[in-house]
DNA sequence: TAATAATTAGAGTAATTACTCTAAATTTAA
DNA sequence: TTAAATTTAGAGTAATTACTCTAATTATTA
């Protein structure tokens, strides 16, 4: 079993990448600038990575795992409130967007820079659409959630990606991000788009 | 009263660097790329177009006008079936899109790579916002519409603007851009977002 | 301790590409 | 027809920035 040593000058370079990225224009950012805010040298910083994208690809793959790692249709299945659960699980997404809110904001920009990149984004979002294409249909078999054609069920779940994904695109398109920008995607998706679709059953649920 | 008057070369520079904006990847495209389709000089671009950014503000300019020129509250609300009115519309806006596509697709990244286009694009967006509102209160006054909660107006609104400008963004992340993804923006807000809240009166009206 | 391996600095390169400059050609005006 | 203005070509520049290379330093191991 080959251990994989964590490199701290590694660590570095992916803990400034993100700042920068997060907190100023992610294209105008060089790889000068991030070593410089490491603390280390430019070729050092090409010494644990091959290239700038690669530093991108890394960061994209952390933010994915952890999302997966909170990503758990057990939970809400086995839940006595799957509504609840949502909402909660989506508070930590919520969490997860703000930390890499740069991936959010300039997912076009990075992938039109990247095909690998793009590639990784894209197969990520497709798992996502089914599983939420699988939430819906638990929800409706549950009798959460009902009204809901289930030929629309598709488009429905790719609606959901669609805005959890890239409200944060167009909200920058005219202000910066913040955490309430965040909140206002949830909030699209429950008060639009689930809500009206509450049988009793799921009234009750989100009333408790 | 200054005439503007056509010079067919800043004409030919804007077709082409408009065809391969479209046909190939945005950030691919160099001026002399756009130079050489267009068969003329470097140099004579520059002539023309102070830079590269004003070649595609000046496309940007052309296609909001054009949206401007086919939008029209007053048809709408003039017209006895302002629903299909409006779906009529949108098969417009749709033909618009496929022929800017480059701007709708990759939106994000120009936006990133010229403050100025984003301005425009961000104070046009404002405009398209206010008047869905006010085309949707329109639709609630007539009693087509009925069930919207007065209050969620506003981001309904920002939501349907949201799925007919960035849909593309979407869709691009995983696939090219066709006139079916183009429809299915305008099947989305209809089909999700209209049709549930249609009256007794409006539903007369779709089935017309 | 000596030898080897891993890490680091930083100057320098290479490639791209937006844009400039000048002289020539063409068009327009007088 | 001649002078002036406009348009064009295309070679060349300038600036940026991702990335390389080498030599030195530090850490590891035998």
């Amino acid at each position: 079993m080959k251990e994989k040593k964590i490199s701290i000058t590694k660590e570095k370079i992916k803990r400034s990448a993100i700042e920068l990225f997060n907190t100023k224009e992610t294209l105008s950012i060089t790889t000068n600038h991030i070593a410089k805010h490491a603390g280390i040298s430019s070729g050092n910083l090409y010494y644990h990575y091959k290239n700038k994208e690669e530093i991108i690809r890394e960061i994209y793959t952390e933010m994915s795992s952890t999302f997966v790692s909170f990503n758990s249709f057990e939970k809400i299945a086995t839940s006595e409130n799957p509504l609840k659960e949502l909402s909660l699980m989506f508070d930590i997404y919520g969490e997860l967007f703000w930390s890499y809110r740069f991936l959010m904001r300039d997912s076009a920009v990075l992938m039109a820079m990247d095909s690998e990149l793009k590639t990784m984004f894209s197969k990520n979002q497709e798992k996502r659409i089914s599983q939420i294409d699988g939430l819906l249909r638990y929800l409706i078999s549950q009798d959460i959630l009902e009204g809901i054609p289930n030929d629309e069920i598709p488009i429905r779940a790719k609606l959901h990606w669609f805005i959890s994904a890239y409200w944060q695109v167009f909200t920058s398109s005219s202000s910066e991000i913040t955490k309430d920008s965040i909140k206002e995607a949830k909030d699209i998706i429950f008060k639009i788009h689930i809500y009206p679709f509450l049988s009793d059953k799921g009234k009750n649920l989100v009333n408790q």
